[in-house]
RNA sequence: GGUCUGGUAGUUCAGUUGGUUAGAAUACCUGCCUGUCACGCAGGGGGUCGCGGGUUCGAGUCCCGUCCAGACCGCCA
């Protein structure tokens, strides 16, 4: 038997009793007529002991050549400890040895197996699984079981079916880059893994599924960020008999289920916002709602003075940072410098302090006066002792880079608190976006989506106008879940793929299995899809999803511990009839 | 594809204006220690300063190139 207890079992009850442990040597105390040693599992620490009075010597010794991370079994009995530890659950006792047995040796670990470690996130990388056997990730694992687990148990009540779709599929050229699979039976051709299972869940609606869910890796092949791996997963949904309301009602239900269970947060009703309302007050499709800055627009009171870099703008647009009209020349000039670097990409900012006596004072008072400035303060919303700044320029690209400074600000002034959760609904997306580049629409969410009733016939007259039957969820900033009613006729999937640039012919190539399912009855129908990397960090109060993920890749789409991806040889090559050309 | 930051002991980092033998903490090893739990004390070992080239009497430090890592922009229907 290896072992009767975990370490994390053990209370003052068990003293007396004779028992068993496995585990990890986690630190050797050696106080020379005692030694102590920390024996660590998944569930915990319990101190052994080994002393000259009640010990063999030979087991002492034993016991002080014991290295780091060593997997030993100790047998003996709980005693009471001279001299307790609160801050340990067994701290009351401790494991009084008389058998012990080295299961396995370790050599050194390259870093320190604590929750604050001495090991940088490359090393932790490389020996992921010494970096699991640390509370933190240990933790984090165990917290996305949980979140999966609340996912699974809610769904099924709810009706849901989880059906597993392929995972060798056919590349499509909407979208991301796919990462494709050889196929050795039919020379020259390729899988793709899915991007996501989009097609499949609508052909289970065709199916008469009604309600299905499933948790699935998805791939898509574009560079990496912290908060975005090439494999990730989500929780995949669809039902069918829907409208848009019945989809967020559904899944606003799921989200206040998991806030509750798992963090044991009641939330309102979630607010709902178009599309076009966020990006005007919030110059972003996901904004964080946990505070205020909202944006204020200035051209009415900033233009048609003698600043002609306002006047010339297509938007003007500020924020009121609270409390920070203390700021010093020096701090905002940091702030300028920071709205500058290449990654914003502003040309300047404008500032205006709203002074403790009433006054106000900027960085352009030779073409404002105070009455202007007044103005300025009701658009932005400040109060006395804000600080308003202001980016001016084209509209989208002001209103990004505005944003990129409200995160930035809300960052500073610790406005972002990783224990408060405002969930929105974004409504109303724009069913095609122009490619600056191509000169060509595409669709914003995804082709299968339909367009708002009766805007079917603005496809040909104003394209960007139209708007979807989409909608995303958003949590603290983030996007978590998105998703659209479908297209559930045929004619209506031809027109949009006629508009998305693909001629009859390309249509029937890529997507004639989903158009002929079309054709026998397809319910009306649309879904959902949460990233459930994401939403399990945000719920943990983090933004960097990979200490969520057992095994990520890193930084440029690597498994440093595995070292993938790697070249294969010639004989796989061959098999697969591919000639390399480097 | 691009921008920025970093790469020095097993690990995390410091290293001034270019100047003697490259330091600290931690980890590791040895010894001591009568209740430790971030144990303590004394001692010790440990370096291709990412790699290549250049400038210089002299380069961890300056320049060029390159590789690796991280954050971000583009990209991510």
């Amino acid at each position: 038997m290896y072992r009767s207890h975990t370490c994390g079992d053990l209370r003052a009850s068990h003293i007396d009793s004779e028992v068993v442990l496995s585990g990890w040597v986690h630190k050797v105390r050696d106080k020379g007529f005692v030694v102590w040693i920390d024996l660590r599992d998944r569930y915990g620490v319990t101190q052994l002991v080994f002393d000259e009075e009640r010990t063999s010597k030979k087991l002492l010794e034993k016991a002080r050549t014991l290295g780091r991370e060593t997997v030993i079994k100790a047998s003996g009995k709980v005693i009471e400890r001279a001299s307790k530890n609160p801050n340990l659950p067994t701290g009351e006792i401790e494991l009084l040895v008389t058998g012990l047995e080295v299961l396995n040796e370790s050599i050194l670990p390259p870093f320190t197996i604590e929750d604050d470690t001495d090991g940088g996130e490359d090393i932790r990388m490389k020996y992921r699984y010494l970096d699991i056997r640390r509370n933190p990730v240990k933790n984090n694992l165990i917290f996305r079981h949980q979140v999966t687990m609340e996912v699974r148990k809610y769904l099924s009540g709810q009706g849901f079916i989880e059906v597993e779709t392929p995972y060798l599929i056919k590349s499509t050229p909407e979208g991301a880059r796919d990462f494709v699979v050889p196929s050795r039976m039919n020379e020259g051709q390729f899988y793709a893994l899915p991007q996501s299972p989009q097609t499949f869940k609508q052909l289970l609606m065709v199916g008469g599924m009604d309600k299905y869910f499933q948790i699935v890796k998805c791939f898509r092949d574009e560079d990496l960020r912290a908060d975005r791996q090439p494999e990730f997963t989500q929780i995949d949904c669809e039902m069918a008999f829907v409208e848009q309301e019945d989809v967020l009602n559904a899944f606003e239900g799921l989200t206040k289920h998991l806030l509750k269970e798992i963090k044991g947060v009641a939330v309102e009703d979630f607010p709902r916002m178009t599309y076009d309302e966020v990006m005007r007050r919030f110059g972003n499709d996901k904004p964080d709602i946990r505070f205020g800055m909202e944006f204020g627009e200035l051209n009415e009171v900033a233009q048609h003075k003698d600043f002609n870099v306002f006047n010339s703008a297509e938007l003007v647009v500020g924020i009121a940072v609270p409390g920070a009209a203390s700021y010093t020349r020096k701090e905002i000039d940091t702030l300028v410098d920071w709205v500058k670097r290449p990654q914003i990409g502003a040309k300047g900012m404008v500032y205006m302090k709203c002074n403790e006596d009433g006054t106000y004072k900027s960085s352009v008072d030779k073409f404002y006066n105070q009455e202007d400035f007044a103005n300025w303060a009701k658009a932005t919303g400040a109060k006395t002792g804000d600080l308003i700044l202001v980016l001016s320029g084209k509209t989208n690209e002001t209103r990004s880079q505005l944003s990129a400074l409200r995160m930035e600000m809300a960052e500073r002034l610790g406005l972002r608190k990783a224990d408060e959760f405002a969930p929105l609904w974004v409504v109303d997306f724009p069913l095609l976006e122009l490619d600056e580049e191509t000169g060509h629409y595409h669709a914003m969410h995804h082709p299968f989506t339909s367009p708002k009733p009766g805007q079917l016939e603005l496809l040909d007259t104003d394209p960007s106008a139209v708007r979807a039957n989409a909608y995303d969820l958003v949590l603290n900033g983030n996007e978590i879940g998105g998703g659209s009613i479908r297209i559930h006729d045929k004619e209506t999937q031809a027109i949009m793929f006629k508009h998305l640039g693909f001629s009859p012919e390309e249509a029937k190539a890529q997507f004639g299995f989903l158009m002929d399912a079309f054709q026998y009855g397809a319910p009306p129908h649309g879904g959902i899809a949460f990233g459930l990397d994401r939403l399990v960090a945000i719920l943990g109060g983090q933004e960097t999803i990979r200490d969520f993920i057992a095994f990520p890749k890193n930084n440029s789409g690597r498994d440093v511990m595995i070292d993938a991806p790697a070249p294969i040889d010639k004989e796989q090559l061959e098999e697969l009839h591919l000639k390399l050309d480097l």
